[in-house]
This record gives C-alpha cells, sequence and structure tokens, in this order.
RNA sequence: GGGGCCGUAGCCCAACGGCAGAGGCACACGGUUUAGGUCCGUGCCAGUGUGAGUUCGAGUCUCACCGGCCCCA
C-alpha cells in the first residue's frame, strides 16, 4: 500500500506553511478600493502574562474557525490582534527583578506572538497594538479630556478597598473574603479623592438598548448586566434628623421601592462609614460609634451585603421624624447598608424587609405590620412579608392593595413636597483611578491657583516617567508621585507651579475602546479614523470568555454610547454578536498550579502538532462548554489528519485538478455536498463539533470509495478530496494546506472559496418510510421523496408485518407524516 | 432564598415532537505488516437522572423531585 509513502510530522508541515504564510500575508484586510462585503471578526484580546495557555489556544481556535469561514466564503475580513499590555503583573515582576515592567511585557507578548504564528491564526498582523503604547495610550488621554468636557470624568471622596500591605487600592473582585487576593492581608476601607466615568448616567440606555443583543448575545450575559445595573423603581423621601445637643437638624433624603411601608417604619440606618454617620452622631454616641466604625473598615461589601451574617450597628442618639405621620424613629448606623448604594440612608421597615427584621430583633425595636399578606406576625416568625397584601394602619392608604398603595402614597409624598418618585440602581460610577505605575497617566494638572486643568491635546500623550526596579515599591501613594521631575510642571493655564495627577487609569479603560483602534491602528489625527470605522464597525462577532460577561462588556458598551453622543461612531451596540467559550478543564476542575493538573498548551502541540490540538478543541464539545482535556483525545485527532493528507495524496497520485466531477461516482457525490450544505449551516450556528464529525464522515466514505469503490483517479474521488481540504482548512490550517498541495493545487488553501452545492445532488431517490403500529416499529418501506399521504397509507396497510401486528384489532386512525413515517393506531 | 443552564453507552458528544447513534475516545476480535503507539474491517455497550402529564408518538414540550454548574442575594 501507498501509506506508508506519507509521514505525517506536524512539525515538518508547520515549518514549512509558516514561511509560505508569511509569504502570502492571505489574511491582510482588504484596502478601501475592496468591493467585497465587510465583516469584523474579533478575539479579545490577551493579556502577557508568559506564553499562550489552555484557554487561549481554545478560544482563538473558535474565533478562528468564524474568521476563516468568512474568508472562504469571500468577505472582506478584518480579524486583528494586540495586547492588553498594562496591568500589575509586570510591575510585580519589575520590583522582583529590578526592571523596568515594559521589559516583561514586550518579551512576553513577544513570546506569546509567536506563539499565535506556529497557531496558525488569520490575523491581520498589521494592525497590531498595544495598549502600553504612547501612540495607543495617548489616544486614551485625548477620550478621557473628552469625557472630561463632557462630566463624565470627575474627582470626587469615596470610600475604597485599600490593602494595608500591598499599599494600593484594589477592585472589588480583588477582595476575596476580606483579604487581598495577592498578599491574604486584610482588607480595609478607606477615603480616597479618586477619578470617576459617570457611568450611571447611561444605565437606562445600556438596559434599552440590550433590546438590539437579543438572541445575538448569550441570554445569561445580558441576564447578568441587567443584574449588575439593578434599576429599581420607588420613591425618594425626605426625613428630617431633628436637632439634638448643638448639633443642628439635617434633611436627608431615602430611596425606597416600598414607599407603601412608609407607616411601618420604626428606624433609619445610615452606613456607617458614611460622612452622613459622621455627621449625625451626637456627641454622647461618639465613643461607641468610633469603635464601631472601625469593625466595620474590615468588612468586605460582599460580606455586608450577605443575608446570613449577623446585623450590627449602633445608635448615634439622634431621631428622625417620619414625614407621613410625624413619629420620632431612633437613627442608627449599621454595617449592612453601604454608603455607595442609594444615599447611603434607609428608612427601615422591619416587619416587610428581612435585614430590617433582623436588625430590629436583636436590638429589641417595634415590629408593626402595615401590609397585611395572611401569613404569620414576622415579629414572632421572624421571617419578613415581602408579598402582595393589603395595607392596614397606613392612615389615608389604608385598605389599598400594594401596587396601587405605592402610587397613592407617591402622590401624596409629591402634592406634600416630601417626595418624589425615584429609579434607583445598583450600578456604581465606575471608579477608574488606581494608585499603580504601568497603566495609562491621567491628564490632568492640579495647579494651587487654578484647581484641575486638563493636559492641551497638543501636549498629549503625558508619558509615563521612567521608573523601574525599587521605584515601584508600593509606598501608599502612586509611584508617579515620587518622580519628581516628572510631577511638577507648570500650569498649562497660568504657567504657575502645578503638579500632575499620580494615579493611572483602570486598565479596562484601555480595553474599552481597542476595538475602534484596530479599524485604523496607525492613525495620527485622533483616536480612529471616522471613515475606517464607518467602514469596519461595529464588530460582527465577538470571541471570548464569560468572565468578562459584566466589566469588560459593560464598559465597552458604555463608551461606544457616549462616542455616539459625540458623533464619533454611527453605532450604539460595539459588539453585533457574542459568543462564550467555555473553560479548557482538567480532571473535572479548572487548572491551577496549586491543584498540579496544569496542562501546557506548548507542550500538547509539540506532541500532537498544532492542527490536532486546534481539532481537538473544536470537536470536543459545543464551543460554550467546558472541555476536559483528560476525555479528550488529541491523539485521535492526529490520527484522523495523518487519514486525511494520506487521501489526498492517493488521489493527487491518481489524478490532476480540473476534471469534471459529473463524470465521477455519484453516491460519493451526494455525499461531499450533502456535508458541504451540512457544514455550511453547522458552521453559521457554531456547532463545530458536528461539523467535524460530518467531515469525518466524508473522509471515511472518500476511503472507502478509494479502497473498495471506483478508486482513487475517479473525478468524485477527487471532488470529496477537495472538499475535504477546504473545510478542514478552518479547523487545521496545516492539514489543509498540505492536503491542498498534495491534491495539485496551488496555495493558498484558505483562499480556495467555499465549495459550490447542487441542489440536484441534495434530492435523494429513495427515503426509509417507518411504519409504526401504536407507536411500535413494525415495517420499513423504500419509498419515493414524492409518495403521497395516500398512496402511503395504503402500502403501510398492505404490510404483512402491519397485519400480523394489527392481528383482529380494528384500524382507529393513520397518521402519515410524508414520506418517513406512518403509525397506525388500532381500535 | 430568587433566577437560569445542564443530566443520552465506560468516556466526550449527535439525534426538524417521528427508527435513540452521526463522529470520536477507550476496549475486544480479525486482516495488512519484518514490526506497530500504523492502516483497513468487524464487534461491544445505553432506552435518555427519577416520577407524573400532554400527544397517534416524548431524549425533545409541561410539572414535581434528585444531582451538578452558573448568576444574583
Amino acid at each position: 500500500m501507498t501509506h506508508t509513502l506519507v509521514e505525517y510530522d506536524p512539525r515538518t508541515l508547520q515549518e514549512k506553511w509558516q514561511r509560505v504564510w508569511e509569504e502570502l500575508d492571505p489574511f491582510r484586510a482588504g484596502e478601501d478600493d475592496d468591493s467585497r462585503p465587510r465583516a469584523y471578526m474579533l478575539d479579545m484580546f490577551p493579556y502577557p502574562s508568559g506564553d499562550l495557555h489552555m484557554g487561549h489556544g481554545e478560544a482563538f481556535a473558535i474565533g478562528d474557525v468564524v474568521a476563516r469561514y468568512w474568508f472562504q466564503r469571500g468577505y472582506n475580513v478584518l480579524h486583528p490582534i494586540g495586547w492588553d499590555a498594562f496591568g500589575l503583573p509586570a510591575e510585580n515582576a519589575a520590583i522582583k527583578h529590578n526592571a523596568h515592567p515594559a521589559d516583561w511585557t514586550y518579551a512576553n507578548i513577544d513570546t506569546q506572538a509567536a506563539s499565535f504564528r506556529r497557531y496558525g491564526t488569520s490575523f491581520d498582523w498589521s494592525r497590531r497594538l498595544h495598549t502600553s503604547d504612547p501612540e495607543y495610550y495617548r489616544w486614551q488621554q485625548w477620550l478621557f479630556l473628552r469625557f472630561y468636557d463632557r462630566g463624565l470624568a470627575y474627582r470626587k471622596a469615596s470610600p475604597v478597598n485599600w490593602c494595608p500591605v500591598d499599599q494600593t487600592v484594589l477592585a472589588n473582585e480583588q477582595v476575596i473574603a476580606g483579604r487581598c487576593e495577592r498578599c491574604d492581608a486584610e482588607v480595609t476601607k478607606r477615603r480616597l479623592t479618586q477619578w470617576f466615568f459617570k457611568i450611571t448616567e447611561y444605565a437606562d440606555r445600556l438596559l434599552e438598548d440590550m433590546a438590539q443583543l437579543e438572541r445575538r448575545w448569550p441570554a445569561r450575559v445580558l441576564t447578568m448586566q441587567r443584574n449588575w445595573i439593578g434599576r429599581s423603581e420607588g420613591a425618594s423621601v425626605e426625613f428630617v434628623v431633628e436637632a439634638a445637643a448643638g448639633l443642628d437638624a439635617v434633611p436627608v433624603t431615602v430611596f425606597t421601592t416600598r414607599p407603601d411601608t412608609l407607616y411601618g417604619a420604626t428606624f433609619f440606618v445610615v452606613a456607617a462609614d458614611s460622612p452622613l454617620a459622621d455627621e449625625l452622631c451626637a456627641p454622647e454616641q461618639r465613643g461607641h460609634f468610633e469603635s464601631y466604625l472601625e469593625q466595620v473598615r474590615r468588612l468586605s461589601d460582599i460580606e455586608r451585603e450577605s443575608l446570613e451574617r449577623e446585623k450590627k450597628g449602633v445608635f448615634l442618639g439622634r431621631y428622625a421624624i417620619n414625614p407621613v405621620n410625624g413619629e420620632r424613629i431612633p437613627v442608627w448606623a449599621a454595617d449592612y447598608v453601604l454608603a455607595e448604594y442609594g444615599t447611603g440612608a434607609i428608612m427601615a421597615v422591619p416587619a416587610h424587609d428581612q435585614r430590617d427584621l433582623d436588625f430590629a430583633l436583636r436590638y429589641g425595636l417595634p415590629v408593626p405590620v402595615v401590609v397585611d399578606t395572611g401569613e404569620g406576625d414576622p415579629a414572632e416568625t421572624g421571617v419578613a412579608t415581602a408579598g402582595e397584601g393589603v395595607l392596614v394602619n397606613s392612615g389615608p392608604i389604608n385598605g389599598l392593595p400594594k401596587a396601587d398603595a405605592i402610587r397613592r402614597i407617591t402622590g401624596i409624598l409629591e402634592e406634600k413636597g416630601l417626595g418624589t418618585a425615584a429609579v434607583n440602581y445598583r450600578l456604581r460610577d465606575w471608579l477608574l483611578s488606581r494608585q499603580r505605575f504601568w497603566g495609562c497617566p491621567i491628564p490632568i494638572v492640579h495647579c494651587a491657583a487654578c484647581g484641575e486643568v486638563p493636559v492641551p491635546d497638543e501636549e498629549l500623550p503625558v508619558p509615563l516617567p521612567d521608573l523601574r526596579g525599587r521605584d515601584l515599591v508600593p509606598k501608599g501613594v502612586s509611584p508617579l508621585a515620587a518622580a519628581a521631575e516628572w510631577v511638577n510642571v507648570d500650569c498649562p493655564k497660568c504657567g504657575g507651579p502645578a503638579e500632575r495627577d499620580t494615579d493611572t487609569m483602570d486598565t479596562f479603560v484601555d480595553s474599552s475602546w481597542y476595538y475602534l483602534r484596530y479599524c485604523s491602528p496607525r492613525y495620527e489625527l485622533g483616536p480612529f479614523d471616522p471613515e475606517k470605522l464607518r467602514r469596519w464597525g461595529p464588530v460582527d462577532q465577538y470571541v471570548g470568555g464569560v468572565e468578562h460577561a459584566i466589566l469588560h462588556l459593560l464598559y465597552s458598551r458604555f463608551f461606544t454610547k457616549v462616542l455616539y453622543d459625540m458623533g464619533m461612531v454611527s453605532f450604539t451596540e460595539p459588539f453585533s454578536r457574542l459568543l462564550n467559550q467555555g473553560q479548557v478543564i482538567m480532571n473535572g476542575a479548572a487548572m491551577s498550579k496549586s491543584r498540579g493538573n496544569m496542562v501546557d498548551l506548548g507542550e500538547q502541540i509539540d506532541r500532537y502538532g498544532v492542527d490536532a490540538v486546534r481539532l481537538t478543541m473544536v470537536f470536543a464539545s459545543p464551543p460554550e462548554d467546558d472541555i476536559d482535556w483528560a476525555d479528550v483525545s488529541p491523539g485521535g485527532s492526529a490520527r484522523f489528519l495523518s487519514r486525511v493528507v494520506r487521501l489526498a495524496a492517493e488521489v493527487g497520485a491518481a489524478s490532476a485538478p480540473g476534471g469534471d466531477p459529473a463524470a465521477g461516482d455519484v453516491e460519493l457525490r451526494k455525499a461531499a455536498h450533502r456535508t458541504v450544505d451540512e457544514v455550511t449551516r453547522l458552521v453559521e450556528e457554531f456547532r463545530f463539533n458536528v461539523a467535524v464529525a460530518r467531515t469525518m464522515e466524508l473522509v471515511n466514505a472518500t476511503r472507502r470509495a478509494i479502497d473498495t469503490g471506483p478508486g482513487p483517479g475517479d473525478p468524485a474521488v477527487r471532488e470529496a478530496a477537495e472538499v475535504v481540504a477546504v473545510v478542514l482548512s478552518l479547523f487545521a490550517p496545516y492539514t489543509a494546506e498540505e492536503a491542498w498541495e498534495r491534491l495539485g493545487h496551488r496555495p493558498t488553501v484558505s483562499k480556495a472559496g467555499w465549495p459550490a452545492v447542487d441542489p440536484a445532488l441534495l434530492v435523494r431517490e429513495s427515503v426509509t418510510c417507518v411504519v409504526q403500529v401504536a407507536g411500535k416499529v413494525r415495517d420499513r418501506l423504500e419509498v419515493s421523496p414524492e409518495s403521497s399521504e395516500d398512496e402511503l397509507r395504503e402500502l403501510a396497510l398492505g404490510s404483512a408485518a402491519v397485519q400480523r401486528a394489527l392481528g383482529d384489532r380494528q384500524v382507529r386512525k393513520v397518521v402519515v407524516v410524508p414520506p418517513k413515517l406512518v403509525n397506525i393506531v388500532p381500535g
């Protein structure tokens, strides 16, 4: 046999075809004169932490299938790559090795870029960008200033998570059970003046525009975003805290979703760490309050909001007046109300809110019922009743059901000027300052005379100073503050002495607009060329992990809307479609060094070859499911690919391109055309695992045709082999290229074009009709696909097997589904 | 506590409400081969987590329960 003549050596193939692809550069996006329809495929760009890992392997294999399919379908495809290159790990590495964060970052980027090239991803390398390049962050600073101009970037004092060991603020996600995720120190709260983006101003549009994404984004991502934004309707109500012992009366507005329960408010709670608590505290309670506050600062928000934890608080020695009935209710400071949520103060209605009830029972506060829901008394059961019911003990709204009561009481509050209908959001403004070095500097100068002064556009970028090693050790303020030469500047406005803002931006800012920059990555007149963006935007297909379901995707949507309002982009949603791939796990658990179950992508590639690894990634399961690497078989994929090359070699040796397939074996032709038809649909539905299975079937059928059918020289065999090569170019580009060459074609198979389907070859001349009696299969008939209902009924009733099964029973009903099925229902 | 997703052979996964099996892994056997971690072929195994319901017909639709995962509390 000839098969021993073909050695499948992935390493040789990879080296051979990488050189050819470098030469041909087949995936460069077309220029302005390109008349093909355009398509924009984007993978979430990687963070350069060492080399690519298994997760990258899966995500980029999936994205590449989509991009390569579009190439084959004749689209002008934009499929760029870049790096999310700022971030803390580089800074830590720089401190450890007494180096510059850029050293570590760009070395890793080079490593990953080389790995991507080996992985055969169909990128347009000419558009590569790194967010840490001054050419990139220059325009980020420019965008920041436009946000600033519009009042969407502002500074305010706010309590933030503070790690006393690392001496820096932490994002909420970096606080695990009250401890720093990196050094395990207990995280405290600190009040700092920080920069924010006013994303809350866009809360409603972020919600409303999700209508555009329905059925195009995974439903769970949309749900998560809705929950995160957390819109709730209710009322703002003004309570007045009475004057006391040398302290003035203070009006305090609270938000409530249940204004109908106002008559049931028996105490008033302010967040312990809010300035309001400090302001309200009566002198005689000061000592208790301060020691309590110290405890509260140790808790994370997640712990504070938890229902399970016992709620604690301290009386502030003041009373608030309930505006609807004039009752005096005590004011407490507590930890279960968050300073940043709403106004940081609530009216507590213990009978109808579980958290308020827990608190009331702990401190012996009254629990009057104002909504009769027919359930037990919360004061006795310990269970708050939040459901539907009729109002009681509530003056003018007595007897009304909940919804009517809410409307009525809101109207009364508005008439009397005590409150108003209001909407509240769980979403908070985006805290973007970081006391870190390796990020985009905030282009603001602080002048004693002029205050905040934006750096003039023509002076951008504000570059990072050259700090390295020990300069970067955390000291409680941004490392930039120690760079005196950099910090001290003349005020752009008055020319007097001034200082640069020393914080850098959250790296989520970097990733909020990179997809726009790809359209014109070298543009020097703005963040992007509006003409190019009009041509390419928005992203047609975005691929990445579900871990970015909220933050990155929400921030990017926010940026797009702001830029839309500025007239800079013409669309309001950046990513028309989203696919979340699953994770690659090992033995049922996420890979981690501590578990010792890491699988290295490079090692897998060394052992099985790029194509076998890529094929395994897409064949293992539907893209959104996790892949347990212990369950799959890259070795099996490699064997399949070697069979493909051998098949192509045999066919290439027996015939040359350009024959007439119509002269070939018709059964194989039908199989090939059916395969293309099905694979087309499957790829468009992201059902890559099934598409690969169909391709395997065709390979098997072609093998049989060679060995026991019309032989390798048959034109249908060639046609099938060519279909296999083109289809496989989506999944296993090296093998496909080699097969294409062995079939006698010039490179590159990636531009061969998607095979056309001949509809005549999809028609079957006979189909199997299943005949059931009472739902059980009793006979099978070979019939024409055009058989009529009557014909099939006659045929079925005439079947000997059917008659046997029927016995002497009468036929009550015959269900016919032409041409596949007849079900005879006996009486 | 609320919401959502998922349970099909030893394993990963297919199956417009219509014959439960496409593909692969593993295993066994036969053939090819000097050899086999090659190739070709054959075989093997579940009645779809459990229990009801709708239907001529349910893996698929409905409800409850069990188990697992995710999000929000």
